[in-house]
DNA sequence: CTGCCACGAGAAACCGCTTTCTCGGAAGGT
DNA sequence: ACCTTCCGAGAAAGCGGTTTCTCGTGGCAG
């Protein structure tokens, strides 16, 4: 296939312009204090020969690449996907690039993953929710300027954005309690997983509060299919609500119990989490926490931008899930 | 915040390890062929200094940096994250990385958006389906090596992995035929966009050849809302059966016609196109033109891998779309 | 008329790594 | 004992830019 072609470099514009590479590049990067004159023809034998700046030798001399990695345990999750759009989005207005990885395939070479990607560009988005406390901290200045989604609680120096997983289901769970449940499953997430761990604890949080309240935790995961597959378990638990890991898996338990003949909510009422857009749109529509994805990616540039400029990041904070009340939560019937 | 860390550099290991910089080069790469106290002392050094090689300054002297660019028109579509998820695997288990853009804020800079980011990379992947023809032509060879997705009939010369939404569309207009259906609505997609253009060729090759249909177009769009808001539209028609651009736009489109009372598929049926996960989860699920987004990322990364090795890459395919016969189509009942 | 300064632009060093070229020394042949 | 050959490893030249340093020129003040 094609010959791999030779751009255009700074010397052939500078021999074509008859000038030194050192004012093509001043030129270029509007440095250049000279005479009118010898701009314009420097701009064009640079239009004539067709140039741009290689961005690699630029970002070896420069120490900058203009490029920020977005790690995540595994890009298929639509939730990454809002926070990778709206943070791609906010990257490209600064002219910065975004280089995505994920882990989904050995979630032990998280750390690799990252320090691997972090040397090919200027910083990294982390959301690393499976590794470990100790492995962050060790690792934290290595991968520095950094920005953290969802490790709150983490004792690392770096800014961090999360959602506040734990009172967002702890909400959840009042709601349902408030329609008069009382035996409820949790349909877990990867147990790893430090988001299921805050979930968890908000469970423990409501469950100390309310005694009356007989609560059972059940193997899930995060997709629509770990969902479907959850079904049978939460049918034969006799449980009358169901808490979800997230979206997806409410999406799929919905469906799952529905096919065994339980009907949602009238047998058992099902929440989710995340507020993904099909949540609105499922039959029933999924009763969920609703977390600004696309305002994590926005927020988690700005951070990025500051700590490459040198100045002082945004605050961490931590986003409060928001209670979307719909259709698949009721009062129960038996 | 942290100030900004040098790498330990090439020249310090040498140093430590009291050789010159190309040996630590020929050791790291395994091109050493001398004493293995040497080698050894490299190695030793290396560890110690925690050393890796600058990625950026490879790339320059080797002129490749194991990256590849993937530009679409919007991220936040879920085929194009099933393609980019597939896509950024395969290319990790080549220690490629892949780097994102998307052209959705202005679609007229695409060509730019393309030659810019093809620049911080060895090929790229383009799903540019509203770039005319003769802009692709004349980019092509700037853009090599490339793959392009979703261009049937280019002439460019360069692999094509491409869907047959003309087929696919028409056999989802010929199975609603089949149920009785002679009045139909195409809620269409963006009309700039050759996708949508195939699918209007598709629906006029079947209208051709069957005289007894009656066919409307109706101004759609790509989005659950968009879907949502074309349902008045479709009521107003008059048809049994609407062909949405695809399945964002029918389950949208479900769920605004049961907003306004319009039963799907008892009233109207309804199609989608992609197949989704969340088609086959919806309520009615959704009749739709399966698409293999997961085959299409990894054979574009094989394409991908073919051409920057300079073998011949694999040849340009079309997959054809699998009919999805699901809940949302019907008989006409009236 | 001389001396100083400002200014415009080139020479050269550097960013960190790879690779060709080169050279000194040891091994081997006669 | 001498010359050739081979081998191991360093010196140096890129890769394509940016930036500091330097220098020659022209203008202006003394």
């Amino acid at each position: 296939m094609a010959t791999r072609q030779r751009r255009t470099t700074i010397a052939e514009v500078a021999a074509r312009a008859e000038v030194s590479p050192a004012t093509v590049s001043r030129v270029m990067n509007g440095r250049f204090v000279g005479e009118a004159a010898v701009a314009e023809r420097v701009r064009a034998a640079a239009a004539e020969l067709d140039y741009s700046p290689s961005p690699l030798a630029r970002g070896l001399a420069l120490g900058t690449t203009r490029t920020v990695a977005f790690v995540v345990p595994d890009l298929a999750n639509p939730a990454f996907q809002d926070i990778l759009s709206a943070l791609s989005k906010s990257a490209a207005r600064s002219g910065y690039r975004v280089l995505v990885a994920d882990s989904v395939e050995s979630p032990s070479d998280e750390l690799a993953i990252a320090t691997e990607i972090r040397r090919r560009c200027d910083a990294i988005v982390l959301c690393a929710p499976r590794m470990p406390e100790s492995v962050l901290a060790g690792a934290i200045d290595d991968l520095a300027p950094i920005v953290l989604i969802n490790r709150p609680g983490t004792s690392a120096n770096a800014p961090m954005l999360s959602i506040d997983y734990l009172t967002g289901i702890h909400h959840l769970a009042e709601h349902l309690y408030s329609l008069g449940h009382r035996r409820l499953a949790y349909v877990a997430g990867p147990g790893t997983s430090a988001s299921d761990q805050y979930r968890r604890r908000g469970l423990a949080s409501f469950t100390a509060e309310h005694p009356d309240v007989e609560l059972v935790a059940l193997t899930g995961g995060v997709s629509l299919d770990d969902g479907l597959a959850a079904a049978a378990r939460v049918r034969d638990s006799g449980v009358t609500a169901a808490l979800a890991f997230n979206d997806l898996v409410a999406i799929g338990l919905v469906h799952g119990l529905e096919d065994l003949g339980v009907t949602v909510p009238d047998d058992v009422s099902v929440t989710g989490f995340d507020d993904i857009p099909f949540a609105r749109y499922n039959s029933p529509s999924i009763t969920t926490a609703s977390v600004p994805h696309e305002e994590l990616g926005i927020q988690a540039w700005d951070r990025v931008a500051a700590l490459v400029a040198g100045e002082e990041p945004g605050h961490s904070v931590q986003f409060q899930p928001r209670l979307e009340l719909r259709g698949s939560t009721a009062a129960p019937t038996r």
